[in-house]
DNA sequence: GGTTAATCGAGACGGTACGTCTTGTCTTAGC
DNA sequence: GCTAAGACAAGACGTACCGTCTCGATTAACC
């Protein structure tokens, strides 16, 4: 009743650390598709029998790895939405950003999606790699999530609001022009994109048509 | 007059529309990963030389092929903003939602991006992929974002309002949660998006734009 | 103690012995430029790579494994040197005339050097699979070779005959007939060319050896 | 009854040229299995189309080639064999040590049997080219067969012998070597061919055991 | 001088084998 | 039961080369 007992030898944690970082050091040098297995296995040091015991696909290792090494994104709660939604953003886009670079040789591709697209198209390809990369995406947005529910709380943004469709309306944003249209990213974009998100599009006015 | 004279065997249309037949027939059926090149050649009946001379890649073969074969999305200017965009939102989101499907065998798996994700990621692969459905994108948008500028000299939009970043709120959204999130897109959510996206989220009293 | 430990998988036993029937076979009944990898692979239930881990090429595979399919030719040294010859040639310009058929296609084509022709081009080809070759047939005729020598020091061939010399001339002349001219290789040839090459074609009365 | 009128375009006597001269400069650069229509069409100036028009495969064209390249070996007829033999073998191993050396990439590769079993293979692949190879071994062999006639007309051969068999020995030696055993096949090596091929092997006291 | 027919350059095409690549599993021996 | 090593099954990929076909443009010979 005491749990599993476990037999045999037990799993080498340091097998686990060389692994994380080869692979890391190899995604980071190849990107997504030119990210192979044999060779992860090589510069850890490895069997690749080692390495699928732990991740039983190529792509879970790789969602596993980067989920592991994604930027804590700190949230503050300072009262101010507009402000706090700005930085949080911002940290993201630069997150993304960086993303669009990894394995890339040299020469400019800015436009690229990179390594998310493909940790997306892997999250498409494998259920449990799905539920992974959105439970990972939930618990990282359940802070800001709760800011903006306060901040409807406080008055500050109006009664009929959902946070989420809020939150989807801002990371979207991010994402479309990451994963789609290619275009940049900086801290402007973030500002405006805030701005709009708050203000809303329609003239004051006539704020409802119905 | 007109142009460069054709020298040699023209290119078979016949063998195009063969090609493109077969291979979108074998894609709905399959789904992007278990599409096969060899295969697609032999239902068009064409030799695999053929079809490597239009497209150098499987990728561009499907990004090209999805490109065509994606539904023309009209757009209707009535004058009524919301009306529009809830419309057309409604278009892309039900193709959207029915890339989700594609290649899926029968065991459910709603929350999965599907197709979208490989062809964001084949994007992310190929440099001139990606210019192809950057420029897919573009061309497919001009025609709302056309709408949205004239509902903004009517006075419909807020004058410092900008149609780019409007329409990143709204398509970015559906495409994160296709994407990202797995959530369902339907009609109730494409309402309330738009609701917020021309509304604001900030409590009307104190519009604080700086 | 003896040697190197082995460490990994062993390769397959098995493995080479269905891989060398299933290519027999096919060999023999396709002939040598319809043998095809691919099924050869399917016939030995193996995958490709397999059979890529032990031949680099096609051509190797199938020089190997006539080599090893080769008749074993038996020398007998009776000491009767012509005798032994003739018997020994005969064996070889059986083995040669059965090579012609290899793969043929019902009609004739009797003159045809078949495999052996294609052999010795794929010795041509690569200078590895051409050291084996020549090792094969080295092997293959050191006993006759020494056959010879033994019928000298008995002084039934001249003492400034040279046995290699001897030899290129009587089994030099069964593949001149063979890759060249094409014209039959039956027993009453052999028997002629032994004849021939033991006693000489110089009229005897003047042996005008310098 | 003058013969078939010619009608249409005739072909082009200055494509014949340019490709031949293409063709054996690419041959001699590349070697036969390297050897690539597209490419001798291309440098030649001329369509592919122009080219099979001519040889219905390469095979028959490369076969063609080189038996308008090859050297006319001469033969004299001075009344003495052993002389004229030697001659005219050590002409003819010449001419193959120079095939060896075609298309081999500077690094030593004196064994190879180079072009000829590439030949050799062509003719067994084709039955007309077949034909054509062993026509023209006829052709140039005549002469020599002639002379061994006559040697023995003369009486300086043995009655019984046939000029045949005799020249398949010595012919069979050089090719032997060169696409079997890969030795070398030098002016040393002729004469003693001659020699142990005039003289015969057998010890002359008991010139025959029956 | 127009018609006819074969040739030419160019390059697409059908066919097909090749050898490579990568993934994920399996089999050894050793700890 | 874990590990290193590496063979294995499976199967798609893209390439290569051959020989054929389809254009439009020439180039004679015949009428």
């Amino acid at each position: 009743m005491t749990g599993t007992a476990r037999r045999g030898r037990p799993r080498s944690e340091d097998a686990d650390a060389r692994i994380l970082g080869a692979a890391q050091e190899l995604l980071f040098a190849r990107g997504y598709d030119r990210f192979v297995m044999d060779e992860a296995a090589v510069r850890a040091g490895v069997a690749k029998t080692t390495l699928y015991r732990r991740w039983p696909t190529k792509d879970h290792l790789l969602v596993a790895l980067v989920a592991k090494v994604q930027d804590e994104v700190p949230v503050a709660d300072t009262g101010d939405v507009r402000a706090d939604l700005t930085v949080y953003l911002t940290a993201i886009a630069t997150g993304l950003n960086r993303m669009r670079a990894v394995g890339r040789t040299g020469d400019r591709d800015d436009r690229s999606a990179g390594m998310v697209a493909e940790l997306v198209a892997a999250a498409a390809r494998h259920p449990d790699v799905g539920d992974a990369v959105r439970g990972l995406f939930a618990r990282r947005n359940t802070l800001v999530l709760a800011l903006l529910d306060h901040a409807r709380e406080r008055g500050d943004l109006r009664a009929g609001t959902s946070s989420t469709v809020l939150f989807d309306q801002l990371a979207g944003a991010l994402y479309y022009r990451l994963l789609v249209t290619g275009e940049p990213i900086d801290a402007a974009y973030v500002r405006d994109l805030v701005d709009h998100a708050l203000t809303g599009a329609a003239a004051t006015p006539h704020p409802e048509r119905n």
